[in-house]
DNA sequence: TGAATTATGTGTCGTTCGACACAGAAAGCC
DNA sequence: GGCTTTCTGTGTCGAACGACACATAATTCA
């Protein structure tokens, strides 16, 4: 748990003259919308309104930079997310964390798609441990749905035998594919039809099955 | 269908030194695997073994050479498509499609997932026409889906009354998917797994379905 | 108030970017 | 053979890249 933690706020000295998160939160609309590779330090400048050595300053690199505007982006949906596990059942939790998606990935006032999800495609030349921390925020998108899953199969509401893993690869699975296909183009309403027919899929799904095949 | 053909071989003058298609193939796998803006004309001149003033009289610029390497992915993979979509059901083609994915995405010796998908998440400068045909590519993803679905529906193989759009759109979702989570570095076992509990789902949604909800 | 400390803005470092000028090489045409 | 045409490799263009030196401004501590 030893998150690389912002260093202490000095009490000498000149204060920064910038609010952190909020020009965190310009960056992240930047590396969201155009990715890593595609955004440069000028585009970075321009949005956050603070000169390259205050962003060097406080953050680094710009590799670090981006991680920590991906840590930014996380943090914004969090309550979302907890809101969604703290369903009742696994199957509305499951749900909820897709119609979620849909939501977020297609809003018209933000970039489109999950800006934890493109980082898959972001193969960058960044530094060993953001690539590492990168994945395993991706990670975590899986664990939310075979967590969910999992405390399902113990609370009684997903059947017993059920093969979690492979519901869990499936649903994480559609979670990209609405990413994506926010990221082409696609609207709210074919989305949310997806959602649909993924959950219409659940019955058929958790059903138990024999042990591999 | 005015495609932006290669211009007619000259019979004067020096002739091309290279194979055009084999440097194109050479400048796909490094766009492929590192996406348009991360790639640089360095990059791609020591993997075609051509000087760059080569480069630009064949292929004009860096973003028309990567629609070039994407059209040469597509060609590549036709017969393989063709073959899929050929199958005497509709189910059978959905899954032989999928199938394919999983194999071409996960192979080792090639980058990991969809060339055309991932073209989605190039937001880019390139231009406007290049653009349009990246788009109309992915748009060929899906219409691959729903064509076959329709064709389905008139051979009967395909219940009356399902809701061939909603179907597409799923099955197109979870290709996008397994690219997104190939390019992750998920493996070949767990997408197939995907692909399995994607087709489960089958008769329950090609169920007819009253008309709009 | 002066010394110490920290952030800021200007300017610029060396590198690399995408793209091409230019001269020479290799072919067909007469 | 010469003449024309086309392609090739060397070299380099101006611009933009990521990153930082440096002097100055703003704050706390004594």
């Amino acid at each position: 748990m030893s998150r690389p933690s912002t260093p202490p706020p000095s009490k000498r000295g000149r204060p920064v003259g910038f609010d952190r998160t909020e020009v965190l939160d310009r960056a992240m609309r930047v590396f969201w919308e155009k990715g890593f590779a595609a955004t440069s330090m000028q585009d970075l400048i321009a949005a956050m309104g603070i000169a390259s050595p205050s962003l060097y300053a406080a953050f680094g690199s710009k590799a670090n930079l981006y991680r920590a505007a991906v840590e930014h982006y996380v943090a914004l949906h969090e309550d979302l997310v907890l809101r969604a596990i703290a369903m009742p059942t696994a199957r509305e939790s499951v749900e909820a964390l897709l119609r979620n998606a849909v939501t977020v990935f297609a809003r018209t006032d933000f970039p489109s798609g999950c800006m934890v999800e493109q980082t898959a495609s972001e193969a960058g030349d960044m530094a060993p441990d953001v690539m590492t921390r990168l994945h395993d925020m991706r990670a975590a998108n899986h664990d939310n749905f075979s967590m969910r899953l999992r405390k399902g199969l113990e609370d009684g509401d997903v059947p017993e035998g059920a093969d979690i893993e492979a519901v869990a690869s499936f649903y994480a699975t559609i979670h990209k594919g609405l990413s994506l296909s926010a990221r082409g183009g696609t609207g709210t309403g074919e989305l949310s039809s997806v959602v649909t027919s993924a959950m219409a899929a659940w019955p058929v799904l958790t059903r138990p099955r024999e042990p591999r095949r």
